[in-house]
DNA sequence: GTTGACTTATGACATGGTGTCATCTATAAT
DNA sequence: ATTATAGATGACACCATGTCATAAGTCAAC
């Protein structure tokens, strides 16, 4: 988390510092980014820099950390939408990262953050859906599926559930970037497998 | 891939250096080793390292990928012994590497690899190959799957089935680094997502 | 309105890392 | 012996990070 000095600035100066952030980020993935190139976009000295955050990593994560907030939101409201369905919240929701990477920079911020998944990325994309250190955000997700469909026996195996579809799903945006399909291939590829993981692997 | 003037060089000076590499990798990720540290323990000056290498990432891909074949060969072998039973396969398979990481040096190189497990290294992983020969290795192991069990009706399919299981295996081994699992929980928690993906998500 | 305590701003600098290149050495070929 | 070719070497230019001494601002209390 950035230091507290970082939120007594004024609202505009945080804002030019992420978008100098994102800007940088989106030109390249986080070990290649530079402070000097985020400082000299900002127009702060490099000391600031350090008295606002611990590292570069640190903006990055609390810059990835917003992004995600955000899609959290979108995936429990589309949730509640679809009743509890979670194979239609899951394809909807994909169709909606599509459609927010029409924007360039977007695009090529999170092509730098797929690209480079690492356990860290994935844990701050999937912080409000499966970790389990943050128990309640977590059953807010759970809370809203609707089991009755799931073929699972108890909580544990929904949990379990849930990430396979979410490694799934990072899968399908890794792939979606690293082959650069189409919106409409990707889609296909997305929806083939979902299928694939709802009638199951194995001939009965 | 090392230029033509490493693989000039006698076998028990490549050996020191893939040993000296083996070491700063098992010590510190891709991006925090350092070509110092490398070129101190194999004891060669730092203008030989570069008639060797392009650079770190050259290096350790080629490293990588010495140690996936390994893998890669076991992964046939186990499954023509399964007579071609894909699940069978991966669980013994992931018996294998839960056993081969007892060897402490071994088990920190491939930490550090699955916790910075980003696209490339999990293609360095999964094809075992360089570009040129994945077309055929794939093919290789297409070919030994006993189709029949699967509940697939092309080879499109199947070729999602593959792309599915190998994530989940990825994911399962990234989750063993990062949760610090005991060889038997995260055992277990493998058993139980097979057989959800198996037996598939959707109650029938 | 002066003092003092605390917070914030700043940029020069120490440190350490990368990749290059001019130069030296060894080996092979004629 | 001479020349060409490949390999070895370490000093160096360049760049990035994180720190620190110092300057500047803020604010409460007297």
């Amino acid at each position: 988390m950035p230091k507290q000095t970082f939120f007594h600035l004024s609202k505009d100066k945080q804002d030019t510092l992420i978008e100098a952030a994102k800007k940088e980020f989106s030109r390249v993935p986080l070990h290649e980014a530079s402070i000097a190139n985020i400082i000299k976009s900002a127009g702060i000295p490099r000391g600031s820099f350090y008295q606002y955050f611990e590292d570069k990593e640190d903006l990055f994560y609390y810059l990835l950390n917003q992004l995600s907030v955000k899609n959290h939101l979108r995936f429990i409201s589309v949730l509640q939408e679809k009743n509890g369905d979670l194979f239609e919240t899951l394809i909807t929701n994909f169709q909606f990262m599509l459609e927010v990477h029409r924007d360039q920079e977007h695009k090529n911020f999170f092509r730098n953050v797929y690209l480079n998944m690492n356990y860290k990325n994935e844990k701050t994309l999937a912080y409000h859906v499966y970790e389990e250190n943050q128990k309640t955000q977590y059953f807010n997700i759970i809370k809203l599926i609707d089991t009755t469909k799931l073929n699972i026996h108890n909580e544990q195996e929904l949990h379990h559930v849930i990430k396979i579809v979410m490694g799934i799903t990072f899968q399908n945006l890794v792939q979606l970037f690293a082959k650069d399909y189409s919106d409409e291939e990707a889609l296909k590829n997305y929806l083939v497998q979902i299928d694939l993981l709802k009638r199951g692997l194995l001939k009965n």
